[in-house]
DNA sequence: TCTGGGGTCCTAGGACCC
DNA sequence: TCTGGGGTCCTAGGACCC
């Protein structure tokens, strides 16, 4: 049987949300309807630009571009900060609105949502509920979206990225020559900008080009993602809808620094503050690590990473910051000037199907307790509340115990 | 005042084993 | 006579996505 896919993609997500939000809160002016951008800090040397109005894409503003470069296009551009709590309410009353046709909602990224509606149909059609759907959320959400239709989830999303705004667009078998041939092979889903020249080298340009070219030989090329393009190119996708909740493979958190850090303590300093975040939410999750991995990006952008297995799957600050402390040091060299530096943690896995040993549950024990009253006292008081980071010895948190909940 | 931060997946090559 | 050859596990790095 035929899937009926929906892809839903809100439009210019950041800064609509944030033109709502300051509607509601009874701005006068729709930010929407004027040059602006939602954009990083400068001065902390984050300054890109991560959305932009219609206005502002007159300019021929891109995201990714520099503020400095948002500005030089359009010198009087309106600039607002990203919020991702607001992002997330809004990501999240329009994904109560869609469980009102679907259960089968799979949460594609925060603005993004693909909807299996094959057993829900009944009587009405695919574009007519794609219809409702866009209607409704202009109406009551007071944002507006583009909807992909079509039988699978690649042709739904391709669909959806057609003209923009707050338009439905299908894509069904029979139009994938005459909608998505014609096509830059750049507009291709998974099609990224290492990938392109290499095929313009070999004389495919367009979509179409791609779809009839000879796939063992992009195989030979390009291994697996060669063959994977051919198939996307020709609107071939099997894959199913994820709509149950997955708990994530790895977590992350890294941070571009304001100056470059030359000081190895330095970094240990923020190298603890970022696995205070990372622990946290894996406890969250109520998952245990396996690996460590540490990120550095020096001054010229080069990037180098490290990771190391740990002995037992853990999700203790202490144990985590321990490795990482250790690839940080066997990575660090006194030449480096340090412009990024992350932590993350992977090969996760759930802490109920773990089996340790009566030894080994004994040590985590210990140290669960202590990271149970750093949590409690972070989700009372607020995520900066507390911070392990700085010179103290972690040893010395061992003392939070006294303070009462 | 150039170039974010969160992810997933794949691949090449080394170590080690039989 | 030129030092095979699978298999597995692990790591570093790259490509891509939003």
């Amino acid at each position: 049987m035929k899937k009926q896919i929906l892809h839903i993609d809100v439009n210019n997500a950041f800064l609509s949300w944030t033109a709502v939000n300051m509607l509601e809160k009874g701005s006068d002016i729709d930010i929407r309807e004027i040059p602006s951008i939602i954009g990083g800090d400068e001065t902390k040397r984050s300054g890109i630009v991560l959305a932009k109005s219609m206005k502002a894409k007159e300019f021929s503003i891109k995201t990714a571009d520099t503020i400095y470069e948002a500005r030089r296009k359009c010198p009087n551009i309106k600039i607002f900060s990203s919020d991702f709590k607001i992002y997330r309410k809004y990501s999240d009353m329009l994904y109560q609105l869609l469980l009102q046709y679907t259960d089968k909602i799979e949460r594609f990224s925060i603005d993004e949502c693909f909807l299996d509606m094959t057993e829900y149909l009944m009587k009405a059609t695919l574009i007519e509920k794609a219809n409702e759907i866009s209607k409704r959320v202009k109406e009551e959400l007071g944002f507006t979206v583009n909807i992909g239709v079509a039988h699978n989830k690649l042709l739904a999303k391709m669909a959806s990225d057609f003209t923009k705004p707050d338009k439905v667009h299908t894509l069904f078998e029979e139009e994938i020559k005459t909608k998505m041939w014609p096509l830059p092979i750049s507009d291709l889903f998974m099609l990224g900008k290492k990938t392109v020249p290499k095929l313009n080298n070999m004389q495919i340009k367009t979509i179409g080009d791609l779809a009839n070219s000879d796939k063992n030989l992009l195989n030979k090329k390009f291994g697996k993602h060669g063959i994977q393009m051919w198939e996307y190119a020709n609107g071939i996708d099997n894959s199913e809808v994820q709509y149950k909740k997955e708990k994530p493979k790895g977590v992350g958190n890294s941070i571009t620094l304001s100056q470059n850090v030359t000081d190895i303590e330095k970094l240990e300093e923020i190298l603890l503050a970022l696995t205070e975040q990372v622990t946290y939410r894996l406890r969250k999750y109520e998952l245990l690590a396996n690996t460590v991995n540490v990120q550095l990006r020096t001054s010229n952008f080069q990037d180098t990473s490290h990771q190391g297995k740990l002995t037992v799957a853990t999700s203790s600050t202490k144990e985590i910051y321990a490795k990482a402390k250790q690839l940080l040091i066997q990575m660090y060299h006194e030449s480096m000037e340090i412009r990024l530096i992350g932590v993350r943690v992977d090969n996760l896995i759930s802490k109920e199907e773990t089996q340790l040993s009566l030894f080994q549950d004994k040590i985590n024990e210990k140290q669960e307790k202590l990271d149970d009253v750093v949590d409690k006292i972070k989700e009372k008081y607020g995520y900066n509340s507390i911070t392990r980071a700085g010179k103290m010895e972690l040893n010395n948190t061992l003392k939070l115990k006294d303070i009462k909940e």
